[in-house]
Formats: C-alpha cells, sequence, structure tokens
DNA sequence: AGGAATCTTGCAAACGTTTGCAAATTTCCC
DNA sequence: GGGAAATTTGCAAACGTTTGCAAGATTCCT
C-alpha cells in the first residue's frame, strides 16, 4: 500500500500539537482520533490519520503513560538467589522467558526485563513496582525470596510468580506441582528396577526442594533409601560437582532424579566417563523435559514441565488482576515422559 | 541497618510534592536533593533522604523520562524473519540475551524485550524507536530486514545490531566474522578426511549465507565439492528435514558443517538412527559452541563465537552512540574447538 | 422556521518530574 | 560591620498526552 514514507520529512512532526496545527484541528482532536474514538467526525479522523502516516508520527508513551496512569508495559523480573554468576541463562527460564513474549505481545503489552541480585539489593521488588514504569510485575523463579514477595503481594495487586505453590501462600503464582512430578519421577525409577535413589540438586530452592520431598515420599512408601547429593546450577562447577558425587556414592546408589534436565544431561555425561551403563546400571530420570532431553544418549526418561502453558497462566491471571480480579494460584500437572534412561 | 520498612504506611507519600510538603520544602528541592546534586544543603538532603526512605518513595520515572527526554531504558528486538514461530527460545539468542540483560544491568540501563513478526508489521523498528519509551535499540538478528534497517541507520544514531557485516552497510554492527567461520568449518572437514561437503541449514539469512560461503571458499579452493541442504530451525521440522536429507544424499557425503549446534546435534541423533558413525564414517562441524556441544555424544567439534564479548560489545558501541560517537562496526573472530565429531 | 437532540470540537487542567532563573540566605573578607 | 561572593532555595514553566466540560455546529422533528 503506501510505500512512501521514504519521502517524508522524517521529525517534522514530534508532538500531537504540531500534527493539530497541520490538520488544523486542536490537539484534543488528533488526540481524539489518533485513539479511535468514537467522539470525532469520520472526515477529520480521516484526515489526521492520513496525516500522521505521511509524517510516520507515533505518539509519544511517556507522556501517554503519564498521563493515563499506565504503561502498557509489564516487568519480568527473575532474582537471581543463590547461584548468583548467569542462572539467567538457565535454559528453562529462557525458555518460560520466549513464551511470555509471545503471550504478552499477543495481548499488546511490552515487557521490561530485568535481573536482580536480591542479596546486594533488598529493595528490588519494591523498586521495580514503584518505578511507575511498568503496570503489573511477572516474577520467574520465587529463588530464596518468597518472604519478601508475600510481603508485596498483600499490598500489589497484579503481581504473578512462577514458582511453587505452598498451602496458604499469599501471592497468586503459577507452576508445576513439583512435589507431585517428584513422585513420578521416584516411581520410575523403582519401577525401573533402582533400589537406593539419589537426589541430585540443590535442596534449597522451594521448587527443587518439593521435588526432592515428593521423591522422599515414594522413598519412604516403597522403603527404599534416598540421598540428597547437593549440586549448584552453575555449568562450570555443576561438572566437577557431579563427579565428585559419583566418586564418593559409588556403589550405594543405583537410581538419580535430577532436579533439572540440564544436570541431567550433565550427569550422563560424568557417567559415561566413569563406565556406568543407563538405564542398566545406573537409572537417570530429569525435569523439565527441555529440547535437550531428546537428544542426550540415551534419551532422558523425564518429568515434563508444560512451559507454554505457564506462560499462557502467568499472562492470563496477571491480566485479571490488572482487572481487578483477585485470582487463584495455578498448580499445572506435570507429566512423566519415558524414554530410555529409566 | 534499617529493616523497619514494614512500619511505613506504603503508598502515603506517592509523589515528590507530597514529600516536599512532609520535609517543608519545595518540590524542586527535593527533586534535586534526591537527584544528588550538589545545589543542596547536606542537612536538607538527608533530611529528605530519610523522609523518602521512611516511606518507600521511589520518583515516577514516566514524569522523569517525560520532562528529562530520555528514560533509562534500552529496546531489545528480535525479529522473526522466515521460520516465525518461536524462534525466539533459539538457544543462541536467548543466551546472547542474557549477557545483554547483564551488561545493560551493569551500566545502569532497563532492557526492554520486544519481539516482531517483521511480514505481518512493515513499522516494526519505527514504531519501536517512534514510541519514546527507549534511549537506544539493539536489534538482535537481521534475518530479513536488512534493508529496513539500513533507511533507519541513516536517521538514527542509538542503534546497534548484532548480525552480519556486509562491506559498505551503513548500520553499526556487532557479529562474529561468519565467514571466517565457514571457512574453519570446512577446513577443519577436510583435515578429518571428508571429501564431499554438505551445509546444513538455510542459506538465506545473512550469517548463514556468510557461513555457507567460508566454507564454499574453501572448497573451491581444494577442489571438493559442496552441496546446500536448506533446514528450518524450528525443532519440529528440523528433525524430520534432516532425516530426509540424509536419505537423499545417502553415500554422497562425508562432512556436514551445520549451520548452528542445534542443528548439529540434531543431526547426530539423525545420524545415530540410521547407523552412520560420527566421525568416521561422517564429519560433522557446528556452529556457536553453545553449552550442548559438549555434552552431545560424540562431542561437537564446533565454531566457537564469543557470546560473552559480543553483548560487551553491543552495549559498549551502543552507550557509545548514546553519548553522539559514531562507531565502527565490531567483527569477532570465530575459533574453531576441535571436539570428536570431526 | 424554530427549537430540541445529537455530534464535533476546543479549552484548559491535569499526570509527576526537572531545571533556568531569580530571590533569599549564609559565608567570607577587609 | 558592610558589602561582595557563594551557597541554598523557591517559583513556574516546561515535557507531550488525555479528558471533563462546555461551547459550537449539525441534524432532526413537528
Amino acid at each position: 500500500m503506501s510505500t512512501d514514507n521514504e519521502r517524508t520529512p522524517r521529525g517534522t512532526v514530534r508532538t500531537i500539537t504540531d500534527l493539530a496545527r497541520i490538520a488544523g484541528v486542536s490537539p484534543g482532536t488528533v488526540s481524539r482520533a489518533l485513539a479511535g474514538k468514537s467522539l470525532v467526525n469520520t472526515k477529520t479522523r480521516e484526515k489526521i490519520e492520513a496525516i500522521a502516516r505521511e509524517h510516520g508520527f507515533r505518539p509519544n508513551q511517556m507522556a501517554s503513560g503519564l498521563r493515563r496512569q499506565k504503561t502498557g508495559v509489564i516487568g519480568v523480573v527473575i532474582p537471581l538467589g543463590h547461584d548468583t554468576r548467569q542462572q539467567i541463562s538457565d535454559s528453562f527460564f529462557m525458555t518460560l522467558l520466549g513464551y511470555l513474549a509471545d503471550e504478552l505481545t499477543r495481548e499488546g503489552y511490552d515487557l521490561m526485563l530485568r535481573r536482580v541480585v536480591p542479596e546486594t539489593d533488598a529493595d528490588w521488588l519494591d523498586r521495580f513496582i514503584g518505578s511507575g514504569m511498568i503496570d503489573g510485575v511477572i516474577v520467574i523463579g520465587q529463588s530464596d525470596q518468597f518472604d519478601r514477595i508475600e510481603d508485596v503481594a498483600d499490598g500489589y495487586l497484579p503481581m504473578v510468580v512462577w514458582g511453587n505453590h505452598t498451602e496458604g501462600q499469599r501471592h497468586c503464582v503459577v507452576g508445576t506441582d513439583n512435589r507431585l512430578g517428584g513422585r513420578l519421577a521416584a516411581e520410575r525409577l523403582i519401577a525401573a528396577g533402582a533400589s537406593r535413589l539419589a537426589f541430585l540438586g540443590d535442596t534449597k530452592p522451594m521448587e527443587f526442594a518439593a521435588r526432592y520431598a515428593g521423591a522422599q515420599d515414594i522413598a519412604a512408601r516403597m522403603g527404599v533409601p534416598i540421598v540428597a547429593l547437593p549440586t549448584h546450577l552453575s555449568p562450570d562447577h555443576a561438572g566437577e560437582e557431579i563427579a565428585r558425587h559419583l566418586g564418593d556414592h559409588a556403589g550405594n546408589i543405583d537410581g538419580i532424579f535430577a532436579a533439572t534436565d540440564t544436570l541431567a544431561a550433565l550427569c550422563l555425561t560424568a557417567l559415561r566417563e566413569r563406565g556406568i551403563a543407563v538405564p542398566d546400571d545406573m537409572r537417570l530420570v530429569g525435569f523439565d523435559d527441555l529440547p535437550i532431553a531428546r537428544q542426550t544418549v540415551p534419551p532422558l526418561t523425564t518429568v515434563r514441565q508444560d512451559i507454554a502453558a505457564g506462560a499462557r497462566g502467568l499472562v492470563d491471571l496477571l491480566l485479571r488482576r490488572l482487572a481487578g480480579e483477585s485470582t487463584e494460584s495455578l498448580v499445572l500437572p506435570p507429566n512423566l515422559v519415558i524414554r530410555q534412561s529409566a
């Protein structure tokens, strides 16, 4: 259609007032015309729209935001609790972020991403919310900031958190039923022949703690032992730590539930190096069902989180809260995906 | 220190004027005090700061942005050219995004992420820039929008693009020397014993085209044939497409240069399924050196891009441009990482 | 044709900061 | 102690939009 935007004097028309002058109307009318309000004459509107198009005019969002007291921007914040370094590049969070971007875009919102280190900045959440730059906030991962989030939740409605659901908590959370996931994983390990289990991963973050607890449920019920092998997530350290664990617990375990597919993949490499056959000598179950789970050798049996559904849930609940509704949390069911590692 | 923010009447003090009233000074003074200007008496400043802290006051960024004509926000936009679906979850871009978030945070900027589909929205770049919401923009990937970006570059300084550098282009770009990378890959394949090469990946995007061109350089010089096996990036289709390619070209090739580690990993799976031994029957080289490259079986030989350095370069150049400087493009050297697939 | 009902428009006051300018206060020096 | 210099404050005008209110223009009806 109008591919003639190369001949326009860019920047001539910067404000709605400039445009109004050219069109011979008042700024108010221009504003209404561009906003598509019904109060303006069709003829006038068309003229204004034409001029706007011709000059490539866009109303200033800052000014608009200030006046309307809303910005059309949703804040997405990733608190880096323990493993400060580059947890943000964690595959799972990044994938979730991708889906979030999709969903928010579809709903007409922009996404402001912020990475915070709560330890050096206790005030991270209030700062973000109080900035006036965002209409609502999505927190990706509770990390070790559960209390801080609870504090804020009482006074600030438009916030939704990705993470673990705890009985009686006050903030609205979307997440997988980690405990159930842990149960599925342990059941599978045992069904595949394991009788001495291990949980590989940091047990302090809530999500992981719940996964471990689920596995413990089953271990207790079936009368098999389970031990936790604490491991950091950062890929540099994780490799060595896993190798060390495998050394320490040599023949004492025959089934590993890894807190994450990423850890599971690293574990698989370490197992191969030690010549331990999977799944014959060692059963291994991961968590997440990231793309990598399909590509390891052998392919990973894992507990699937539906990331797309999670993102949709987060956005959906947030929009409802923006509209004033006070929503319940959403707990998504995990799904055991059986491949060849257990 | 002051952990007493639970007893503060949140929201009592919303504006700088409220705060001024309490402190018994004028709004202007409060503004100056909070901004740390030297023009305000130390005593006064301290009083104001104390009150601000006590009430958890934060100046409204929208208003500030409007007045100062700068927002402290950098836009990061990912144009999804061909493979519309979820290219945004592509590992490489996501990793780069993670590093960008780190760098921008360090420099005190926020990051506004936008995902656009140029085909349905020809105006994507102007819209983002003209929104008044961002001080500058980083474009991740030229996709098929080279011309549009060039158009904008003439009139808008604070823009830096991740992508491929072409002789004489007008926009400032940061990226790996893809052609050289392609050469390294092809050389390695041949050195590892390959004599009939293939390039696996879409050859239309500039970066990939350059990688292919580099491989062709070497193939021509060494007198070996090379064929392109066009493949989409979306992980759902890629798997089948690769399998089909392998079927079609059964015995005709013995060395594959994959445009991406992700593709290489998929290719490895497909090769295993067909019982083709790597590297004995087939040599394989990837590109990027993502974490996955270390974990495949066998581990991938690949051409490394220094993503962290790329992010640093992007931010550094952008800041210089924000300061009015007109910077040159930055081309980073690729590095061949030899593992076991070739 | 006259007046009521309906559409369109303009006016001007917000939204919450920042900042140039000038006034008020303090400090300093002889 | 008197005045100049330096420091600290307040005033008020921006920044660019939106919107309630009222005035002006049209339409419609009898």
